[in-house]
DNA sequence: ACAAGCGATGCAATCGATTGCCCCGACGTT
DNA sequence: AACGTCGGGGCAATCGATTGCATCGCTTGT
């Protein structure tokens, strides 16, 4: 059925063994000019594609990395996904995404299918500060580079927005604007992003001479935990005149909560978001947000895993900037 | 390094063709009870993980399956693939997601590529109305489903949201609130989703005895082309009262254009889009749109592909419910 | 003119799992 | 007691590409 690379051999008039030499650039120099040339032609005239699994199986390189996220549908991660792929898909490797749904099972299963698929090295997305899962991969030294979230084992090479610089500048422009009381509604603290967020919040307070307002904790990064969570921020009295949310979604079921509350934003409370959701934009009460480079993330992270497969070396962390992005959730505090 | 079968089947004293067996559900029965018993422990034992490269040499089946789309940063696309997934992956196969960016020669290289990799199958969400790449996938009995769009080559099976269902819902709704002059912003015509909602449009007027109002067509499913094509239906005089657009995004660039010439919506002018993008609920003016069950379009081509890979069969065509979701961009005409 | 050297190519093993074929031994039948 | 049957399992070929090693013939140096 399918053109192998015995068929292209016996077109060229060569043993398939010299047909193969011909046909990978870097071997093509041990075949002559003129056989090369004769093997290309064969080659093309047939429509001839190599066998990958073949090839995989006597290299023992897939040309295959696993992309383990924890679900497509949240658009935070398309973004870094298609980074991923426009290094890794030029390279000739292939890049199968795994949704993990947050289900450490589920994890462990996606995993091992992508074991048993032979691929050659992962970017995860799904890392808890504490993760026995990639402890052990690292520890076996599987090559793989987090994206957006790290681990506390600073073994694991990663790659992730600059969340402090972003925090700092956030509570920098709204002590600017005047701002005093501002308050945080923290993400899951068992995540890197939550707990980095928090710490560069504190960090960012202390820098401004301000008294950390209150801070509430949201047991997830969604609309749903921004509402449970929120209510404490604006029960507080005196109630923060400014509130930094560990991302987007808790950002908007923070304005929510005020809406029902009869309080306007920005007028008497300023929001801030994390991450720079798409639909922001175009929302009653446009989102001021701190945006994260997410294709150059996965970019990124495709190139260190790349080195990594070329020659496996120490485990490297990179921080890319983030841009404070101002809309119309923020504004000077209320005159009292 | 890794554990092979020979490991397994030596740890528990057969021959690698017995251990083969013996792993298999299929063929299990071919060996004894006590001899499968002591293959499986030492398997597990072992932490055998089959290498799906040599599988897939031997059996001529990969288990991947291509998964062509334009963009996956489009919102449209991610809850569709999760759907492919969700049937594919308890099945035992893995989709490889290509991205085409709407690249012709970008779709025959990722093609290639997918070909290479030996794909059993394909889901594609990249059909044009004629589409030779496709036509000649067909010709060659490569398995294949479309989703989202069609090809007018009815030999090749598809799942679409039912369009003229949803349209017919949207007019006869519009119809309702007493509109009469309701025009359409139809999305390009070379794409089976510009196309037949126009068609459902026309025919939708008809059934309502209506005057099809003026109609223009964007060259693209974006916001620009809304706002490029938009124009024309704005300055038509008598100005129509709503507009059903080909989808969301040229919804919104009608919204932009609503807002500069000074026109309320839905005060003014009513406006519909369609697929549901998850922005629409939280937008300044929540725009009324008809949803189209992603996941399931998703999960049902991936149903049918599976079906073709065991057998062969006839292409079939499959329709899937939408649902009109009434939001705040419509309402009865302005009083004249 | 001959040996050493080298470039070009052929040969065959190999990667790991699957599977058609054959063999062996136990059991049942007459 | 002899023979047929059948379940269980070993053997080896096979999938397609890669690659270390062998080989062959020609060039080059002396």
């Amino acid at each position: 059925m399918a053109v192998t690379l015995s068929d292209v051999a016996q077109a060229a008039g060569v043993h398939p063994g010299t047909a193969s030499r011909a046909l990978n650039p870097a071997t093509r120099s041990r075949v002559s000019p003129a056989t090369a040339r004769r093997v290309l032609a064969a080659a093309s005239r047939l429509g001839y594609l190599p066998n990958s699994l073949a090839r995989g199986l006597r290299t023992r390189r897939s040309y295959t990395v696993g992309i383990m996220i924890p679900d497509l549908t949240n658009p935070l991660f398309p973004p870094i996904v298609r980074g991923v792929d426009e290094v890794l898909g030029p390279a000739g490797y292939s890049g199968l995404v795994a949704n993990t749904d947050n289900d450490q099972t589920r994890e462990e299963l996606l995993f091992a299918a992508l074991r048993s698929r032979q691929a050659d090295g992962f970017i995860v997305a799904t890392a808890h500060r504490e993760h026995a899962l990639l402890d052990r991969m690292a520890e076996a030294e599987v090559p793989m580079v987090l994206v957006n979230r790290t681990t506390e084992n600073r073994a694991i090479p990663a790659v992730v927005p600059d969340e402090a610089a972003g925090i700092r500048t956030v509570v920098r422009r709204l002590a600017a604007l005047g701002h005093r009381r501002i308050a945080h509604l923290a993400g899951p603290q068992i995540l890197s992003t939550g707990h980095g967020r928090y710490r560069a919040y504190l960090d960012a307070m202390a820098g401004q001479r301000l008294e950390p307002g209150p801070v509430a904790f949201a047991d997830g990064f969604t609309e749903a935990a921004g509402r449970a969570a929120g209510g404490e921020l604006l029960a507080a009295r005196p109630r923060p005149t400014a509130v930094v949310a560990g991302n987007d979604l808790l950002a908007i079921g923070l304005l929510d909560l005020l809406q029902e509350a009869g309080l306007d934003c920005p007028g008497d409370v300023s929001v801030v978001g994390f991450n720079d959701h798409p639909m922001l934009a175009r929302m009653a009460t446009p989102l001021t947000t701190v945006r994260i480079p997410q294709r150059e993330i996965g970019a990124e992270a495709a190139r260190l895993l790349l080195d990594l497969l070329t020659e496996p070396g120490p485990a490297k962390m990179l921080l890319l900037p983030t841009q404070l992005i101002e809309r119309a959730s923020t504004a000077p505090p209320p005159a009292r």
